[in-house]
Formats: structure tokens, C-alpha cells, sequence
DNA sequence: TCTACTTGTTTGCTTAAGCAACTATATCAC
DNA sequence: GTGATATAGTTGCTTAAGCAAACAAGTAGA
């Protein structure tokens, strides 16, 4: 209520947050206008396609999905409709349990992200090579992880957004 | 087109990127779940008004908070408009320039953040003590830093969003 | 000073994401 | 088994953010 709001640390701690914002907000954006310079693959569901990409026969459930793109189940099922609809992926439905469905590579997917996600590395190195020597990018992802995990758990306790996704899912993108 | 995608480095990095989005996007959810738990500030723009609020006089040029608030100028516009009609900010056109305006906190948009921020702060402080040693604390803050303020020049460079805010803005949540 | 160009902000329109409510299936307790 | 509860996903509706185009005001050059 009255404490100093500019001084010292705890101004710096929000100035911390703040970068962290800031920064997952300009990649986004920079790699957003990379990928539509460089053509096709402009697609916003990126996100969701490269995690496909890089799981187990280019499928994952629906929930995993969403949990490991931030995305609500809800933001999910659009999303997907989105791809579906261009062909990219398609919906298989579980067999274990029917309730709950994966979302799949189409073999057209595949090519897309065959030819996107070099581009996309490339990328993700120019910047990382550009900004941080291989040690401090190595701590940063730690610091990452940690917080992201931590994040997670608080996310979850609170009740939502999935519950899996917390020990080591292949966070890409 | 072809390189190994499951393989070592590449992949790490694409893992490192993913980081650093869900930990950006969890935190942000994280925060707006707690503020809405604790009542009132659960204002979708409370990034807006924390700026404002830390700025000096409670005050910015409609570009500068566009840039600090990772938003398009016409992002910006509505979410000022909102809190206008919420009674938390006014236009004050600027003087010297008469395209440009500020927006400036009002007396009830101060009341209501001198109530959030030492929330927020707390918020903020619980995170990073439970997920930081200071030391690590002050090697995020300042990778991210770098991070940001490379990829603000290089989003810059490829033409958009704003062109100042690139020196130390107070950036924080 | 008239013209051309740049910059700051806003508006029209479209898309995407969230919440809350709903359906279908699974699981648990009895 | 039957009913009660939880889980996976989808749908209706609303809000927010982006792009592109418009405008208005500044700046520069002839």
C-alpha cells in the first residue's frame, strides 16, 4: 500500500519479470516476421506444429498438446481445427480411452515442417549465438526449466491447464 | 532441409526457446490467477498500468508504452481506450507534439495500483526466492536483458514497433 | 511556402484465445 | 451393476490483439 515503489530491489525483481516478458514477446515476434519473410510457413500454430514434429510419430494427445503450448484445451481444439482444416494435421482418436484423441502429423505436415524447422534453428542459433556464449546459455535454459517447472506446479495447484507436461516433456520450440 | 532433428545441440536450443515462451506464459498466468483470487486488480492491462504507475509524473507517450507493453501501437490504443472508460487513465495530449498524447494515470488509477503493486511485488518476490539464489537472480536478469534488447533491435531492424525503448526503459512487469 | 515524406495515433476488420457450459467416457464406491 | 464424480474434449460467446488503411501533424527540400 505504501511501500517505496522505486527503490532497490524489489523494483529490480519486477524489472526481472518484466525482461522476461519482454523477450519471450520479441522472439516471438521476430521469429514470426523471419518465418514470414522467408515465405510459407507464417503459420501462428508454428508452435503447435514443431511439438508434433518432434514427438513420437508426430503425434500427441490433445491435453499433452495444449499443456506444452500454453493453450487452453479450448484454445486447443481450435487451433487444431485451424491445421485440420489445412490439412496439416488430422485428429486420431484414442484407443485406450475414448474419451480423448491424438493430434497428428499429416504426411503434408510433415513435409512443411521438414522444410520449416531447419529454417526455424537457424533462426533460434543466430540469436542464441549472438547473445550468449555456449555457458551461459547452458545456465540460462537451467534457470528456464527451473522456473518453468516451478511455474507449472504453482499453475497446476492452483487447478488448470492439464496436469502432465511437468516432468520432461520435449519443450521445444 | 535435412540436418538431424533429434539430435544433440539443435535441439537443446529449440528446447531453450520453449523455455523461455512457457515460462513467460506461465508466469503471466500465474499472476493473473492470484490477482484475481485476491479481488479487484485482476485487470487484463495491469502491465499497462504498472508502467505507468513506476513512470515518471505517472505518465508515457502512447509509443513508449506500446514498446514497453510488447504491444502494436493499435493494441495499445484500445487497451488505453478500456481504461479510460474504467476511469484509470486519461489522454493528455502532448504539447509539444501535437500528434502524439500521454497516458496518464488518474487519481483512481493510482489509488488502485499503490493498492496492487506491493501485491504484485510479493507475488514477484515469493517466485523468485522460491526458484533463485540472488546470485542467479541478478545472472537471469541479466541474460534476459541481453536477450531483449538484441531481439527489440533486430524486431527494430526489420522495421516495426516503436524505436525507442531500447535504452533502460523501466521495464518491469 | 508548397510538395513530398515521415511519424504518432486511431479505426475497420479479422483472427485467436479464454471462460463457462456441455457431452461423452471413464473410474470409484457401494 | 448403479450412481456419483472426475476427465478429455468441444461449443457458444466475449474480449483482445494484429494488420492495413486512414488521418493528422511534423520535417525537409526546392
Amino acid at each position: 500500500m505504501s511501500k517505496p515503489l522505486n527503490s532497490g530491489s524489489n523494483d529490480e525483481r519486477l524489472t526481472t519479470v518484466g525482461l522476461l516478458f519482454e523477450s519471450s514477446a520479441g522472439l516471438r515476434r521476430l521469429f514470426h516476421r523471419r518465418a514470414e519473410l522467408s515465405g510459407a510457413t507464417a503459420n501462428q500454430s508454428f508452435d503447435i506444429l514443431i511439438r508434433l514434429a518432434r514427438s513420437q510419430q508426430g503425434e500427441l494427445r490433445m491435453s499433452e498438446l495444449a499443456a506444452q503450448a500454453s493453450l487452453t484445451p479450448s484454445g486447443l481444439t481450435r487451433a487444431v481445427d485451424r491445421l485440420q482444416q489445412q490439412g496439416l494435421v488430422i485428429r486420431r482418436s484414442c484407443p485406450d480411452d475414448r474419451r480423448g484423441s491424438f493430434a497428428q502429423l499429416t504426411s503434408a505436415g510433415r513435409t512443411i515442417m521438414d522444410e520449416a524447422i531447419p529454417e526455424h534453428i537457424a533462426q533460434v542459433d543466430q540469436v542464441l549465438n549472438d547473445v550468449f556464449t555456449p555457458e551461459e546459455e547452458k545456465q540460462l535454459a537451467s534457470f528456464l526449466r527451473r522456473l518453468r517447472d516451478y511455474v507449472l506446479e504453482q499453475n497446476q495447484a492452483s487447478g488448470m491447464i492439464c496436469d502432465e507436461a511437468v516432468g520432461e516433456c520435449p519443450d521445444d520450440d
